[in-house]
DNA sequence: ATAATTGCAAACACTTTGCACCTGT
DNA sequence: ACAGGTGCAAAGTGTTTGCAATTAT
């Protein structure tokens, strides 16, 4: 993995610690800028450090239906066997470690000649909860 | 299925034949209005038809990974078991209809309480012609 | 020392909208 | 006749960038 960030500094460590510490909810650009507007870290500096973090793996980029903007949502121990759904009705982002989904991979490689990127991949649908309420 | 548009114009009948006649391609609004430039058809009436066009289910709409701007693709033959796959390197958009897939359209609901939305769901991965250029 | 990062403001790309005029039914 | 559609230009949104100053190594 190549580190595109080479120096820590305040502002960086701050937006990660957000992260870390909302590991359950994904964020756009414009929530961080908001929640740490006491901090004093510029709208560009967010934008930059939320894309270094994507590419270094850290954190993960989500291109939500609705809305134009982009979600990110820290990703710990989001390997190459996690998967992604997103609800369309409540946005809630849910990952998922499941043998069935590795199983399509391999089928998208074997039958379809086509290597599925599960990084970029992102399911969507109805959550249990939101199909509920109906 | 309910139709937004109430009037069949000029435009609108000239914007759906592009995608008639290029069931293959995908394109981007700036795709049409360039496309179509001696047309005379405004930008805004484009973007206006467009929604309406998904809306009313004549056409799919990507958000591409990379570019920030939707792809529109006509989709006569795209009912519930049509899978798409976007190739991150080329963009190319595969229509795929396969039973594996309509099962894990199963899986989901059964294992996971997740309605999947296979309209909204795009397959991110590198396609057989672009793997082989590596 | 020096390369990376920051903040600012301006630029950007894509899309949406208000309004007066036009067109399909 | 009149609801719906169009074109224009202006406004909106979300994101990126050039540059001079600052900071981490």
């Amino acid at each position: 993995m190549h580190r595109v960030s080479k120096y820590t500094t305040k502002q960086s460590e701050i937006i990660l610690n957000f992260f870390k510490e909302n590991p359950l909810n994904h964020f756009t650009a414009d929530d961080i800028c908001f929640a740490l507007r006491e901090k004093g870290i510029s709208r560009a500096t967010v934008y930059r450090r939320l894309e270094q973090f994507v590419e270094n793996g850290e954190i993960r980029k989500y291109i939500l239906g609705k809305g134009k903007s982009a979600c990110y949502q820290i990703c710990n121990d989001c390997e190459d066997n996690c998967y992604h759904f997103v609800c369309a009705e409540c946005n809630t982002v849910l990952h998922v470690k499941c043998e069935m989904l590795n199983g399509i991979k391999n089928h998208f490689d074997r039958d379809h000649q086509f290597v599925l990127d599960n990084a970029k991949t992102v399911f969507y649908g109805i959550c249990k909860e939101c199909r509920k309420e109906k």
